[in-house]
DNA sequence: GATACCAGTTTGGTATCCCAAAATGGTATC
DNA sequence: GATACCATTTTGGGATACCAAACTGGTATC
């Protein structure tokens, strides 16, 4: 793999691992240093990482982008849009055995799984749902939010029940998807997202001063 | 303005204008002396450009993203989901001012306006209603469809009393925006896109052989 | 005539160098 | 102690050098 394929996967692991905090600044350099990569496709990386909402230019210079509770609502909206329209369209070609897939992601977890790997199968539920519907523009719409998401879930104080709350409404839409009834797997996601989005800025919120004890920069909404 | 933003802008608006035809090859050597910048530029513009999908990559090297029939139905799909959630957003907050804004672009076309206004004007009819939802994922998904549906649009067959019935459509749109009443606005929205869609795929389709001729790349549906 | 093969050229990927602008840090001044 | 000022360092933007892989055109072989 190149260089630049290669910069670019690790940074972005190291910002969706919070091993780099939100806010932190970032120079060209130092990237270059830690990966053992040159400049080019240090750059590359960033620039495209940019485009992703991950970093952005502060000034001259590069900062990891902070949490931005305005920002997590207006997304939620965005991929309220996408998310439903994307379904909807599943809906109408509803796949059975793709759908068996998606189910067996949800019970690949249980009491024992790490709450990494709860968190990670709990954005590609959404993620592989939306492939599911066959317009690319909607699966990446879908996957670039839950990308943008993404720390700020992993931030969120969340409780054994709420994460069983999640995974019974998956399984609801799921349910609803496979009999190909739109309006209700509509109506089930959009709730879902409402929810979770309602709970992530109010966690967030309460939690802002851990956070900022943490070193994260955390924009108000 | 740096060479970086510069190359970026220039060679966008060449790809725009279909300068540079669908389809054809790209070298960085060639934007290099093209533009008068070193490949440092050149490589940012290109990586900006892929982004919003006017190039990409073919094996090692670059070539002008080739009109996709099939990519602009499904784009559409897109559109209609994030335009119409923008619309029904600004239906909620309608601002009459800001929609004499907009109805005053739509004011500024007649019948002595050069063909080539009257397509940037409709692409910024839908941009600037979008921006009014404040909602900046909902605006910038609008607004990278746009870019993208862009060049097929200019290439469409259209005929002077089809431009007349979508400025009609724009129009009856604003109305039902000033009123807040966003189901109205909606159903008028989503008809206007699907119609658009349809004849702009038709007429592509029916056009394929001249496009073709003139060295432009068509991919099927 | 078709094909396999080879030398030369082109091209994207990478590393490195240079520069102007911005940040930094220390110091003199009040 | 606060502040204005200046020398130094750092940093991103750009230019260029180098390389390996891909491409090209021609040639020899069958």
């Amino acid at each position: 793999m190149s260089q630049m394929q290669n910069v670019e996967r690790q940074l972005r692991e190291m910002i969706l691992g919070l091993e780099i905090g939100p806010g932190e600044k970032l120079t060209e350099r130092w990237i270059e240093g830690r990966f053992g990569a040159s400049r080019t496709p240090v750059r590359a990386a960033l620039l495209r990482l940019e485009t992703e909402g991950l970093v952005g230019r502060d000034g001259r210079g590069w900062t990891v982008s902070p949490i931005n509770l305005a920002e997590l609502e207006q997304i939620a909206v965005y991929r309220e849009a996408v998310e439903v329209a994307a379904l909807r369209l599943t809906c109408t070609h509803a796949d059975g055995n793709a759908i068996d897939v998606i189910e067996a992601m949800l019970d690949s977890c249980d009491e024992n799984t790490a709450r990494e790997e709860w968190h990670r199968v709990g954005m590609d539920f959404h993620i592989e749902l939306a492939r599911l519907s066959g317009n690319e523009f909607l699966f990446r719409g879908v996957r670039d939010a839950m990308t943008r998401l993404s720390r700020a879930r992993w931030l969120e104080v969340r409780d054994e029940a709420a994460l069983g709350r999640a995974w019974a409404e998956h399984r609801a839409i799921l349910a609803a998807t496979r009999l190909g009834d739109a309006d209700e797997a509509a109506r089930r996601l959009s709730a879902h997202i409402v929810g979770s989005r309602d709970r992530l800025v109010t966690s967030l919120a309460n939690d802002r001063r851990g956070l900022r004890a943490r070193g994260f920069a955390v924009v108000a909404a």
